[in-house]
RNA sequence: GGUGAGGUUCCCGAGUGGCCAAAGGGAUCAGACUGUAAAUCUGACGCGCGAGCUUCGGUGGUUCGAAUCCACCCCUCACCA
């Protein structure tokens, strides 16, 4: 089977929901290196799974020849995306958001090449717009968008009707930014094409438009789709909240996890997604897993790709390694030197308190961020849910920290292995 | 500036003097079943091991007793100007 062009591909895996003329397009990308470009905004500091895909995105053009700008927000990032929000946002300060777009740019350099020549482009739109003074705002840029026309966009639409919202003029004002980046990048690097998700699509044609009254040329713009699951729950989110890219914030153990608990009705989808495994390929793992009885594959490859391209070989091979550790059932093969291992892999480790006597456990594993309040702790030592070293602990331990954790009943004399429900793992150590 | 509608526990949303830590739904967590999946059933879901403690925009007040009544204030929205 011959190579599938790149929007051959990209269509195979689902991952457009929208573009300019596909006819022109594809003849745009068919007739030379294109130089393209996507916006981060700068909202935590770190980039999170629903980066990942437009991320991963500029790296599949780049892989096809064409040049990537990954453009991070500093300027819109202070105004704030209104685009599909049920509610304005808050402001942040003006450090806060400098601060956050250095941490992205470092995070985007790790990705996609940047250095070699004529290679991608890391850039920040705070460069072009903070210097703009407002009347040559109002008069060279304002002056081509039609209030009428932004405020018929879908994206700021229920803003605008809905009853008990607003929007203030900050928010309406960042269609123009963002337009005004297309723009600009068009000028500076002959960008002509932009992507983002499918909420950015109003401020993508906003752009098209801006280039071609400013700058007299036709660009074009593509948007991604948004990553539902199946079950209708929110993509990315775990008990801890938002699954960040920053193993920092997210460590590669539970990156991983997260990757491998994927349910089987979105694994596939997945595997398109977040994966530069051949389309073909991935129709076979699922041919295979359908054939198979139990337990499909799907899961683990896909953790392991995504590990992999996000956190790299070590990181993956630790985060395996834990993984094999707790799950296998069978803590008794592990040694010392493999109990710090976990704890270096990233298996989340707290020092056992040195007085124990009035330490309830329902304190002691809420501290140490196991569970959330002493009530889940509770809950779950009353359903036989805590697991210290492999023995079930009940409810009227809670109040036995002392034995429970002594250097008796430790492992090698140091390390006790705590499991809350079934996926829960916490290494204390004295 | 005027008029009207609102601000309830993570979200939506009931509640208009005690029976309210506050209905219902969603999300979330745990248990059973499984495959670290889904579906289903069960339990938890302000905080606290517990006695108990702290909530319903804010501050005061009325009352034996307030999320519920009163006053003032703050915030949001809509319409009008």
């Amino acid at each position: 089977m011959s190579k599938l062009s790149l929007i051959e591909d990209l269509k195979a895996r689902g991952l457009i929901a929208q573009t300019t003329s596909e006819e022109e397009l594809v003849e745009h990308l068919g007739s030379g290196r294109v130089t393209l470009y996507c916006g981060f905004d700068p909202t935590a500091d770190s980039l999170h799974l629903g980066h990942l895909v437009p991320l991963l995105m500029l790296k599949r053009f780049q892989e096809y020849g064409h040049r990537p700008i990954a453009l991070v927000g500093g300027a819109t990032g202070l105004i704030g995306d209104p685009s599909f929000k049920a509610q304005e946002r808050q402001l942040n300060s003006a450090e806060v958001v400098q601060d956050w777009s250095n941490c992205l740019k470092r995070q985007i350099s790790q990705f996609i090449e940047f250095n070699d020549n004529g290679g991608a482009i890391l850039a920040n739109n705070y460069d072009w717009t903070s210097n703009v003074d407002v009347l040559s705002f109002l008069r060279d840029i304002g002056k081509h968008f039609s209030v009428n026309k932004m405020i018929s966009k879908e994206s700021v639409k229920q803003r605008i009707e809905r009853e008990g919202e607003g929007i203030s003029f900050t928010e309406f004002t960042y269609q123009i930014l963002q337009s005004y980046d297309y723009q600009k990048l068009n000028e500076l690097y002959d960008c002509t094409l932009q992507i983002g998700g499918s909420d950015q699509w109003g401020n993508i044609t906003g752009g098209i438009e801006l280039v071609r009254r400013m700058n007299g040329r036709s660009v074009h713009g593509l948007t991604l789709p948004l990553i539902t699951k199946s079950d209708g729950t929110k993509f990315g989110k775990t008990e801890g909240g938002a699954v960040w890219l920053d193993p920092k914030k997210t460590s590669p153990y539970a990156f991983y996890q997260f990757w491998l608990q994927t349910p089987d009705a979105d694994v596939y989808r997945f595997l398109k997604f977040f994966t530069f495994l051949d389309v073909a390929r991935i129709e076979a793992i699922e041919a295979e897993d359908q054939a198979r009885e139990g337990r499909p594959e799907a899961q683990r490859i896909l953790a392991e790709e995504v590990t992999r391209l996000v956190h790299g070989d070590d990181a993956l091979a630790g985060a395996r390694r834990i993984t094999e550790a707790l799950f296998s059932g069978d803590h008794s093969t592990l040694d010392a030197d493999d109990y710090a291992q976990l704890q270096l892999d990233g298996l989340p480790a707290s020092q056992v308190p040195a007085e124990l006597a009035d330490l309830p456990l329902t304190t002691l594993l809420t501290e140490a961020g196991v569970a959330t309040s002493g009530k889940q702790v509770k809950d779950a030592l009353q359903r036989s849910a805590v697991v210290i070293n492999d023995e079930v602990c009940s409810l009227d331990r809670n109040m036995d920290a002392a034995t429970l954790f002594s250097k008796e009943s430790a492992r090698f004399e140091r390390f006790f292995l705590v499991k809350l429900g079934k996926k829960k793992h916490h290494l204390f150590y004295l």
